[in-house]
DNA sequence: GTCTATACATCGATAGAC
DNA sequence: GTCTATCGATGTATAGAC
């Protein structure tokens, strides 16, 4: 609402716009896949004209590249990503059962993340660069902090900090993958907890 | 070949084209997912037109399904699954090692695995029909025959024989995802075995 | 910068000849 | 059963008025 004048009202393009655009264009691709997502329909959910879209972004890959590499970067960043420095404190059993709690809850009850893993994974073979943001900022982030966090921590006696990350969150999120995303939840249940207990029983090499 | 009589020749809706067709749906789908492959290119890919396509599917969901579904229960059945029983025989640390290395050698090489797993995931919101067959033919076999592995080998004194397959099956599946699916082989280097030896290491509880 | 109107291609699906 | 030809709808992208 901070106009600069009544002259500037529609004199230059508006950044509220682009962003109106880019929040249409996240429920239409996350809800249709890019393919099946038209340019009218991303205009509609956006409320401005087809052209209007393509006076922001250059074509349609354009606008969904973008898109994607946002999501990637902002959005669900702290999914994963727990950016609260004392989420590390405490004893390592603590530790990680926060960190596993933490993640499923936020994975599991969001119907945007399990769109978002579906729109990245059915698209990675098509749109292989942006594959890349995914793995460069929720991935790995993720994992060398966890891997740093196993190689500090002397007293589990890890062989190999780095391969126990990657079992702990390949682990966790295929369990997303299987329950929520391809729909197994009825077909094969199974309590978050036993995993979650099970995986730190596994790491910390002690029974509950 | 085995012909009833020249008489027959087109008088019948040939299996032989029934499965033409569906082989080069297999093609197009798995290279161009669902909304963006057309029944023209299907056809061309069979080799037949587009009316032949129409009098052996209903339309283009039946199409897909029945392809999906087919994939799911015959094509990449052996990947996951040894139906070979002295798969299981020895000891657990050599059976689980055998297992491992039989799983990632079979879905790293093999670019149509990885294509399927980027269909399914990404199609599994607007067809959640489609990830049952995965789930029910490929993932619950493996997961309830690994379970019932663990739950036989006493030595191992496992708490969760269950979720510990889980594990074992998720940190391979991901690796696979994140590794090759994603493109994260360059960005997040690590070699195959290293996963193995920690997992069966965890799980084994011994060290090597 | 934003709109309406439109050009041009391609889609899914079908009619009718053989 | 299979083909060619085609219909109607919808797709991306742009031209031109304001």
């Amino acid at each position: 609402m901070a106009q600069i004048g009544l002259s500037n009202l529609g004199r230059q393009k508006s950044a509220e716009k682009t962003n109106a655009i880019l929040e249409g264009a996240m429920g239409e691709f996350l809800a249709h896949g890019y393919a099946a997502t038209s340019m009218e329909r991303v205009a509609v959910a956006a409320g401005v004209s087809k052209a209007t879209v393509y006076s922001h972004f250059q074509d349609k890959q354009g606008l969904f590249t973008t898109l994607v590499r946002r999501l990637a970067e902002e959005k669900y960043r702290t999914v994963f990503n727990p950016q609260d420095s004392q989420f590390l404190q405490g004893e390592p059993k603590v530790v990680l059962r926060r960190l596993a709690t933490n993640m499923l809850d936020n994975a599991m009850g969001d119907q945007q993340v399990q769109s978002f893993m579906r729109l990245i994974m059915g698209e990675s073979g098509r749109f292989p660069e942006l594959a890349q943001p995914y793995v460069e900022n929720l991935a790995k982030p993720v994992i060398e902090l966890l891997s740093q966090y196993f190689a500090s921590r002397c007293e589990l006696q890890l062989s190999d900090p780095e391969a126990t990350a990657r079992i702990f969150i390949g682990s966790l999120v295929y369990f997303v993958i299987l329950q929520e995303v391809l729909h197994g939840k009825e077909i094969l249940p199974l309590e978050r907890d036993r995993l979650i207990n099970s995986l730190i029983e596994m790491i910390t090499n002690a029974k509950y």
